[in-house]
DNA sequence: TGCATATTTCGCCAGACGACGAAATATGTC
DNA sequence: GACATATTTCGTCGTCTGGCGAAATATGCA
């Protein structure tokens, strides 16, 4: 039970629902999806965490970037479909669709480039 | 966006995971839902009402009973799917599985009989 | 080593949330 | 109509949560 209210509780908040559509499909690192979510990259951070400890997003670090992603296929069942159904579910949604666009722009820059912006604020 | 969050917030709750499984297959009136969770009678019918809000119940009132249960086949995908994933995620979950125990006891007994236990206390 | 950069941790604050009991509402019974 | 019963609404309380900025912790580079 404490593992799957876990899971819930990870899902109950739109920013975190917002970060995992966007790790859909591609890894981000932690400037990226600060960006994307116009949120301080503190709280980005403890997003993140939180889902990481629900088993919701894997990471590996290179560098000086942290990557996040939907874990592998080595996942537990009940957390993979969790992602699916997430995913489907704001498909549609008019903000996800905003932030996909948001996305593809900042994809094209280079994730030094984003920080630096960041850190100028 | 705003009605998905609904449902993940509605999902992010022990007790209302609880009474969501409880539900599966059956309908139950808020005195047998109290008994099983053994919560006030207000906080179980705070829970539902915001499970209804968020339209993963559904609920028909008879005579003095109010009677909660899963919503029919003209819900939803979203709402359906997770209720799917709910049941199935805590299927093997210890505390359902105690509560279903639980459940054929309750469901032996009539009501009326619950609720006045439930009154005198 | 010392500085720049990316991320995390910490401490704080305002607002949300789950629990309760008391009071209000609705329905059935005498 | 008066009373009993089932449920909901309301007000309160302590705790949890999401946001921030400042400080701490890597890591890379001069």
């Amino acid at each position: 039970m404490r593992d799957f209210v876990a899971i819930t509780k990870a899902l109950a908040d739109p920013s975190r629902l917002r970060i995992l559509a966007a790790l859909r499909g591609r890894e981000l690192c932690v400037c990226q999806v600060t960006e994307l979510l116009r949120l301080a990259p503190s709280t980005i951070s403890k997003h993140l965490a939180l889902l990481q400890h629900a088993g919701l997003v894997a990471s590996r670090k290179t560098e000086r970037w942290v990557y996040y992603r939907w874990p592998g296929r080595d996942t537990p069942m009940v957390v993979r479909e969790a992602l699916d159904w997430v995913s489907k579910g704001l498909r549609q949604d008019a903000r996800i669709l905003e932030d996909r666009k948001q996305l593809e722009r900042i994809l094209k820059a280079n994730p030094s480039t984003l920080c630096q912006r960041q850190t100028r604020r």
